[in-house]
RNA sequence: GGAGAAGUGGCAGAGCGGUUGAAUGCACCGGUCUUGAAAACCGGCGACGGGGCGACCCGUCCGAGGGUUCGAAUCCCUCCUUCUCCGCCA
């Protein structure tokens, strides 16, 4: 949520920001229910000041034993038009807030404009893609050999996008997980945190979810209105909901492994092969809470321990920083990781790494103290996969594919698959 | 699932329906004292919002939401959370 303060005071600015990002802010109406605002809330308050003396000197004339009948008669009316413009009032702001609610991040001055992904930046590109002397297969077809990725089995018990792992491959991912996790606690000094996969509707409100994107979302049939995480972001996130930080528990580095719904609505036939696009995946995801003038270099460090995860595994990949058209709705500034798949002899997204300034924590009311005695300011919340899960294991196999069908597992990997250097298809 | 108890400021913990944003203690900030520190003493110290150029003024908030009342932290209702006991259970 923006500060409705700057909406206030610069509304041209603000507009032509969102504009960059393709957001048509609704000046007009912002600004009759804020003018309404600030003159109903005058008349409330002065009613509410008047109600309060009178009800002080009720109060003290009955101390002095004398008749009150006439003071309580005069404010009646009062009561009357106090009530009616409470409710007003009170209709008037949730409608202000259900307004800016729908509104984007900023986008950070140095992003760049454009009206979708064709506009993003490549920063750089790491490791050189293999070019091996037999037509490289895709992860689909690799997966096949002993039912790997049994992408059928998936189909019968729940339908397409999503995937039974067996053997060999189901370790796989479990050892990707693994290591991530090792690697993000123990070289970049991230904590490990285990949250609830289930979420009631204000905590996706806080990080940006809701109430725009609820058709992404799995709803459980609960009483609490219980989705399913799209991403650890979100409980991660809500970790410093409502809470005012000490400045020295800053920044708060904490890194999840979770499993992540999305429903995929509006993306059919995007992706309906294999395991790019699948409705339960696993991510390892980075949360970073930082004071607002560390946010800047908080994101490079973010994006260097997610690509970290991508040299440790020897897979080439190229940072791209996203433009305003290509960025999610509460980020200020995105970069993605995008690694290569020989199978599809292309980039494709496996991280994605963004900022949000104090877009969530103004949601979230995440604040903290700077300095003894000081003020409460929000915090900024940063985030990044690092990695997604399925998708790495799709880059292995791709990229560690040999002629014979066989895959060779990265040394960073191998103590975590009991030694294998390679997966070698069973034969049938 | 059943029965009971409780939710007050950063923490602990008072609070008869009436000048209570809320006693007191701790913590914190400023000062006195001290070579320095500690102790002691004095003073200050919640959050959020609105109005005003400003000194300031005003409003809201005692788990959340409703209600009663001229007036609610105090009374009533609903919900949430925590604790204790019973039952069940991975």
């Amino acid at each position: 949520m923006l500060d409705i303060r700057i909406l206030r005071q610069d509304l041209d600015a603000v507009v032509t920001a969102l504009a960059r990002r393709g957001f048509d802010f609704e000046r007009e109406r912002f600004e009759q229910l804020e003018a309404r605002r600030k003159e109903l809330q005058v008349r409330t308050q002065e009613l509410q000041s008047e109600r309060n003396t009178r009800s002080k000197a009720i109060g003290q004339a009955k101390a002095r034993g004398e008749d009150i009948a006439p003071l309580k008669a005069a404010v009646g009316q009062l009561g009357e038009e106090l009530k009616a413009r409470e409710q007003e009032l009170q209709q008037l702001q949730s409608e202000l807030e259900d307004l800016l609610l729908q509104v984007p991040n900023l986008p950070h001055t140095h992003v760049p404009v454009g009206p979708d992904e064709t506009a993003n930046v490549e920063i750089r590109r790491v490791g050189e893609p293999a070019m091996p002397d037999f037509p490289p297969r895709d992860h689909v077809d690799l997966g096949l050999p002993g039912g790997w990725l049994d992408f059928e089995a998936a189909a019968r018990m729940a339908g397409s996008r999503f995937v039974v792992m067996r053997g060999e491959m189901a370790r796989l991912q479990r050892a990707l997980i693994q290591f991530m996790l090792d690697l993000h606690t123990r070289e970049h000094g991230y904590q490990e945190v285990y949250v609830p996969y289930l979420v009631n509707p204000g905590a996706l409100l806080g990080t940006g979810q809701l109430p725009k994107f609820d058709a992404d979302l799995f709803t459980v049939v609960s009483e609490q209105g219980f989705r399913l995480i799209p991403t650890a972001e979100v409980p991660v996130t809500n970790l410093v909901a409502q809470q005012i930080l000490d400045a020295g528990d800053l920044p708060l580095k904490m890194v999840a492994h979770t499993p992540c719904f999305r429903s995929e609505a509006g993306s059919y036939g995007r992706d309906v092969r294999g395991l790019i696009r699948q409705h339960q995946f696993e991510k390892v995801e980075l949360v970073q809470i930082v004071r607002p003038d560390a946010s800047e270099t908080a994101l490079e460090a973010l994006l260097a321990d997610a690509e970290a995860v991508l040299k440790a595994l020897e897979l080439p990949y190229r940072v791209m920083l996203l433009s305003t058209g290509d960025m999610g709705f509460s980020a200020t500034r995105t970069y993605d990781i995008e690694v290569w798949l020989p199978g599809q002899q292309a980039y494709r997204e496996i991280s994605s790494c963004s900022s949000f300034s104090d877009f969530q924590a103004r949601r979230l009311q995440a604040r903290y103290r700077p300095g003894p005695g000081a003020k409460p300011e929000l915090v900024h919340t940063l985030n990044g996969s690092g990695l997604a899960v399925g998708r790495t294991l799709v880059a292995l196999l791709e990229n560690g594919q040999q002629a014979d069908g066989s895959i060779v597992i990265p040394e960073r990997l191998r103590p975590y698959v009991g030694g294998t250097e390679r997966l070698v298809p069973p034969s049938e």
